[in-house]
DNA sequence: TTAGATGCAAATAGTTTGCATTTGT
DNA sequence: ACAAATGCAAACTATTTGCATCTAA
């Protein structure tokens, strides 16, 4: 783990290599799926305890400037939850219900990232790709739902 | 406007049809593209005073259950944005440097979302698709984001 | 050496809750 | 009539800020 690309992607955007933004990065690299703000300032609290809530912050706003990390509400609107981005990209399902994810892997969007590029005249660096739906548990368990 | 179809899948899925939750719908729907949850306040209150802020939230929070409007982060990690999802989906890409939002239509999911609804088992209601990158214009400022 | 980053703790939002009252069906 | 939803305002929680100090380059 504790992949040097990342950190290398931060120091050539001309950012310092701070111990901070390090235990972070790999707070975040280690937890597989996602993970609320309260989840990544206890482990890095538990694996570092000088360093401060406000750098935490500070180093996840930084990283989705990068698009390394994505914040996402998967559940109520107060706390967003925060996914890596291993390639640039990730894709996953979301019930709306019990707030279960499903990540999945292929999306097939390069070729649409690259007409985009080319029609608004922009650089793209990754992307996140949503689903909501019902999961089949919640299905099973009756949800009124089913009608357009 | 007031598009009787969303006021349907409110009654259809058991929910009343009151007053807050018509206005709340009413101002994102006469809104063109993101709102913060700061101005959907405001708007509804300059629609109707009446209205309290709790009522507001629970209907955000309502509406993003039924996929017709997700919350997403364009700008910092405090406030979320609110789209409205007119066919169940809603597709942009998001200027990482200026938090600028650029809509676009077309994504041709259809077919995946079909798969991976036999895939996992679940019954896919809609989709967000965003993209992250650098706008033209950040990118003629001078944004030092060019290496791998 | 020095601009950039940190940690602290206080200030600031933003969101949720409990409960009596009102309202849609 | 009655369960569901509301409005209020207080309680919470999460995030941001200012500034002196520290540190990576």
């Amino acid at each position: 783990m504790n992949n040097p690309s990342r950190l290398d992607r931060l120091r050539d955007a001309g950012y310092k290599l701070t111990n901070a933004r390090t235990v972070v990065l790999n707070v975040i690299e280690t937890h597989e799926g996602h993970m609320t703000s309260a989840e990544i300032l206890d482990a890095v609290a538990s694996r570092d305890s000088s360093i401060g809530r406000a750098s935490v912050f500070r180093t996840l706003d930084l990283l989705t400037r990068l698009a390394i990390i994505r914040p996402t509400y998967t559940a109520g609107s107060a706390t967003p939850t925060y996914v890596l981005m291993p390639d640039g990209h990730h894709h996953h399902i979301v019930c709306v219900q019990c707030h279960q994810t499903i990540e999945f892997e292929d999306c097939g969007l390069g070729s649409l990232a690259e007409r985009l590029e080319g029609e608004f005249g922009v650089k793209l660096t990754g992307h996140l790709l949503e689903f909501y739906g019902i999961c089949g548990a919640c299905s099973e368990a009756g949800v009124v739902d089913d009608e357009v």
